[in-house]
RNA sequence: GGUGCGGUAGUUCAGCUUGGUUAGAAUGCCGGCCUGUCACGCCGGAGGUCGCGAGUUCGAGUCUCGUCCGCACCGCCA
């Protein structure tokens, strides 16, 4: 037996049991002839000690100890005589009588405690040294933790946990798909799922009416702190349901994890907004509600006052930021100047200071009378103290613009704690999105989200403005400003898919080629279903206050794309390259 | 494809604005001392292709151009 306890167990009331632990050597204390041992494992951290007075062979094997040393030592539990309060196992010690050294290590490039000294680069390189770390550890209990929530929720609620292929077929509709070659099939490649959407919706064909799949999807496109390459879904899908049996049955799931995990209750109900409003008042589709900032439109106030730049635009909104008025006019330039960078790509920012005095400024006082002024601050709610900022341009792009400036102002205003979680239900997107530049309407979902059934005319007409304005029964669920899930009620029918083929402009042959199983099924009986997928990785980072999902997944990928720990993706040979009858054209 | 920031000792960084002696600090590592430490302390030591390449210059860690790598973001992500 290896150990009777882990480094994380032991306290006062064991004092005076003979233990056997293992683990790493995480610090050597030498004074003089004593030598206290920090040993840690996932557990915890226990300190061993060896006396002066101890047998010479002990002493001089513990003075030997590196950093990240396995060993295991054999001892008396015993009360220390200096405890430490900062510790769990801070009240004791263990006065060993044996050393093993189980393997020897080289000295890490990094210190592995609670906070590293090392920078992500060299982290990632020793991935497997890093995950020794106790933030690290924390992390992956939590998604854990999280999985487990999921499926026992689910399974109590009668979900079937059913795995589908990883191998399938390349639909390229929407993101790039990963490819495999397939061998035995020459100059044939399957593709990794983006998410298993056409056979979780075939389960319901099939008749398997309460699914769900925590499982890995695949994007090849560019990665961001919130996206890898490979990531993880919880994916659900339900028979015989509308929108609401859906949201009701995954707020209760978001809450027993919150619940759960965190001891954290969320509202009940969760509130729910439709994406116009979303993008009218936070000029997002996934408003941080933490905190209210929303953006007003001021059009009709503020045109006709002889000031060209609005009154050449469609739309002029503002937002008002509490306290902001204190900002000096270098501070407005710069928040001027963040707003023009290309990222936000705004053209300019007209301020209107709503002094603690009561008197007003504006940086467009040559056009605007007091009473104009405080007509539109007043429009936009904003208070003594305030600092209104407008800006004009098409309405979308500048509502999305405004929505920018909002959560960086928001931030700042430290409105967005990551301890607070605000979760909300965005609901009735639009279908259809048009394509100024392919001069073509895309789903905004995928292409099996159905539309609002009092919204079929509009549906079946071939007017560009009807069917702009048919709206889904889709749903995203959004926490702190991120969208952590999203689904819809789907397509049922075989005609209804048919048709929603065609106004995609996807023709019959080809809709045939890529989707003709799904159209094929739907003959037979196909069930009215819907459901939603969570991206799992994101609410992992969220429920833990990190932006970042790479410490919520054991061996992640860089910015490009690579495991630097392994070094892939590479090179393959010429034989294996051959046996698969595919070729490079990379030029060396 | 684009923008920004970064790359100097094992590690984390300073030095670069204004080019000029032997490139510093902390920490880690090695050696010595130390019997209650827990970021132990004290003394000593080793450790550097300044990412890479070219250019400007009498002289480049420092200036210029190119390139590679890392991070964040835009595009992209049905």
């Amino acid at each position: 037996m290896y150990r009777t306890h882990t480094c994380g167990e032991l306290r006062i009331v064991n004092a005076g049991q003979t233990v056997t632990l293992a683990g790493w050597v995480q610090r050597a204390r030498k004074l003089g002839g004593m030598t206290f041992i920090d040993l840690r494992d996932r557990y915890g951290i226990t300190q061993i000690v060896v006396e002066a007075d101890a047998d010479p062979a002990l002493v001089e094997t513990a003075s030997s100890l590196g950093r990240e040393f396995v060993i295991q030592v054999t001892g008396t539990v015993v009360e220390r005589e200096s405890k430490n309060a900062k510790m769990p196992t801070g009240e004791i010690e263990i006065r060993i009588s044996s050393i093993n050294i189980l393997n020897k290590s080289v000295t890490p490039p990094f210190t592995i405690e609670e906070n590293s000294d090392g920078g992500e680069d060299i982290r990632a390189k020793y991935r497997y040294l890093d995950l020794r770390r106790p933030p690290l550890q924390r992390a992956l209990a939590l998604r854990h933790r999280l999985a487990q929530e999921v499926r026992n929720y689910l399974d109590s609620k009668g979900f079937l946990e059913i795995e589908t292929p990883y191998l399938i077929k390349s639909t390229p509709e929407g993101a790039r798909d990963f490819v495999v070659p397939s061998r035995m099939n020459p100059g044939e490649f399957y593709a990794l799922p983006q998410s298993p959407q056409t056979f979780k919706q075939l389960l319901m064909v099939a008749g398997y009416d309460r699914y769900v799949q925590i499982v890995r999807c695949f994007r090849d496109e560019d990665l961001r702190a919130d996206r890898q390459p490979e990531f993880t879904q919880i994916d659900c899908e339900m028979s015989f349901v509308e929108q609401e049996d859906v949201l009701e049955m995954f707020e209760g799931m978001m809450r027993s994890m919150f619940k759960n995990a965190l001891g954290v209750d969320i509202p009940n109900p969760i509130p729910r907004m439709s994406w116009y409003d979303a993008m009218d008042k936070y000029g997002s589709d996934k408003p941080d509600i933490r905190f209210g900032m929303e953006i007003h439109e001021v059009t009709s106030l503020v045109k006709g006052h002889g000031f060209g730049v609005f009154d050449a635009e469609e739309y002029v909104g503002a937002i008002s930021a509490p306290g902001l008025a204190a900002y000096t006019r270098k501070q407005v330039d710069e928040l001027t100047e963040w707003v023009k960078r290309p990222q936000v790509g705004a053209k300019g920012l007209v301020y209107i200071r709503v002094n603690e005095d009561g008197s007003i400024k504006s940086s467009v006082d040559k056009f605007y009378s007091r009473e104009d002024l405080e007509a539109i601050a007043s429009a936009v709610e904003a208070k003594k103290g305030d600092l209104v900022l407008l800006m004009c341009g098409p309405k979308r792009k500048t509502q999305t613009r405004l929505g920018v400036l909002r959560i960086e102002l928001g931030g700042r205003l430290g409105f967005r704690d990551p301890k607070v979680f605000a979760p909300l239900w965005v609901v009735d997107f639009p279908l259809l999105e048009w394509s100024e530049e392919d001069g073509r309407f895309y789903a905004m979902h995928h292409p099996f989200t159905a539309p609002k059934p009092e919204h079929l005319d509009w549906f079946m007409s071939n007017a560009k403005e009807d069917l702009e304005r048919v709206c889904a029964n889709a749903y995203d669920f959004v926490l702190n400003g991120t969208e952590l899930g999203g689904g819809s009620i789907r397509i049922h029918n075989a005609d209804m898919q048919k048709r929603m083929f065609e106004v995609l402009g996807i023709g019959p042959e080809e809709a045939d080629y890529k989707f003709g199983f799904i159209i094929n099924a739907f003959q037979y009986g196909a069930p009215p279903h819907g459901g939603l997928a969570f991206g799992f990785d994101r609410i992992c980072a969220l429920f833990g206050g990190q932006e970042t999902i790479r410490d919520y997944i054991a061996f992640p990928k860089n910015n490009q794309g690579r495991d630097v720990m392994i070094d892939s993706p590479s090179k393959i040979d010429a034989v294996q390259m051959e046996e698969l009858c595919i070729a490079s054209t990379v030029k060396e």
